[in-house]
DNA sequence: GTCTTCGCTTGATCCAGGTCAAGGCGATAC
DNA sequence: GTATCGCCTTGACCTGGATCAAGCGAAGAC
């Protein structure tokens, strides 16, 4: 008992806080006692980018929550053509649950830490926590609203628009450095590759894109990397959003 | 009671009983009683393809089972590009629980028949009966799964590989009329244009790219909706699937 | 019968974005 | 210092699929 109140008291309730502190994390739909129990079995990890959290080819054994950085979720053709089906961010839930395989590979995509848990564990707890199920319903039922989104700006927009969407769509989900009237900056977390794996284009092209926008003064780019937006309403216009 | 018993021994159940027989009916998760308690606000209805079921500028208040046909889900941008997001075959639900609003269109693209019910009474029933949340939970993540396949598919495929892989989803969840050692009979749902919609597409290329196909012998096509793929196997290797 | 409409195909041409190639620039190695 | 590497940009050129345009055939309308 003195154990089990140490370390509610201490590791893995102020872990689990920050993930209740947002909407879609795991932990804030368990009671002290779920979260204790879960913490046995839970393990905290900082990777670097491009580890591989889930392959496609493995059985998924485990889940995890995202505390800080960005998860990118690949499919890849036979010929090695990539796709990034979406983008996990804090505290994003990773995992497939009631299914033992996945077709699709987390790996992150910025330095990333996680809190991960054995798939049983979770899956018991499913059961026991109906909070717990509604709430990995509610991630789902988000998720699958974005990937619809994603699929009108993969299957019938522009080059143009679909950079403009993508920015807007970090500006939105990012860590925000500062805003101000429509002004917004942002570190992209992404890559020009994985741009360009994100939104079904070329790296040559998610470039040129992103100088037409510099050059038309919508934004400017420091270090490759950091972004300003000016003005987030005529990005989206940009984006036809 | 005798009325309860009526309902229960006749309309209701029948109908119910063909969305229970596959895996992603609403009503098989039911006790006899909820079922009576829904079929008193059920109402079943046969509509011409075109039209539509769900608007996006409504506010959803219904839910509803497809019990026949192919409701197709559209996307639309304000210059009128279209996109169809997704296809809901018998017994698939259509509805967004938990949301007042969707940003899709439900559209019959068939003739179709369907089972509906006010979104208040299920809505009402999740809390009672966790098998329904559960599976209606499990097809939200069935839906997002195939939603992430066709982001790869608009993201990355040729044109080719595009409506290789659409004959072979009809081939898959569509009605098969014939099958024997990989040939297949089935009738294409959707217009040209609905493929192209779907595909990200235009209608010449789709229609191109069918004749490609019958040129070189691995269907054939009657009618323009009668197709008959000879060798699904050649047919996968061209969806690069 | 003719006329119109709708869904589809086919051909000719165009262009957005892909491909190929060269080079810039910051970071790390030696 | 210089060399190498990773990531990005830019230019020149090419091509897959879009666009424009014509026509076919089946299904009503009259």
């Amino acid at each position: 008992m003195a154990i089990r109140q140490d370390i509610h008291n201490s590791e893995i309730p102020a872990l689990c806080r920050s993930c209740e502190a947002r909407h879609r994390g795991v932990c804030g739909a368990l009671t002290p006692e779920q979260l204790v129990e879960l913490s046995r079995h839970t393990t905290k990890r900082k990777v670097e980018p491009g580890t591989v959290l889930v392959s496609d080819s493995d059985t998924i054994d485990s889940y995890a929550n995202v505390l800080a950085g960005v998860v990118k979720l690949v499919k890849t053709l036979p010929d090695g053509r990539q796709q990034i089906v979406g983008l996990q961010f804090a505290p994003d839930f990773i995992g497939r649950p009631f299914k033992q395989e996945s077709s699709i590979t987390a790996e992150a995509a910025t330095a990333v830490r996680v809190c991960a848990f054995p798939k049983t564990s979770l899956d018991r707890m499913i059961d026991q926590a109906p909070e717990l199920g509604h709430r990995l319903h509610l991630q789902a039922l988000d998720e699958l609203d974005e990937a619809r989104d994603w699929m009108l700006t993969l299957g019938r927009k522009t080059a143009a628009e679909r950079v403009a969407s993508f920015l807007h769509l970090i500006a939105r989900h990012g860590d925000p450095e500062a805003e101000s009237a429509g002004e917004i900056s942002f570190d992209l977390p992404l890559t020009r590759a994985d741009i360009a794996d994100f939104l079904g284009l070329t790296i040559e092209t998610v470039s040129r894109q992103l100088t037409k926008l510099r050059k038309d003064g919508l934004i400017t780019v420091e270090n490759n990397r950091h972004i300003t937006v000016f003005d987030l309403d005529r990005l989206e216009r940009r984006a036809n959003i």
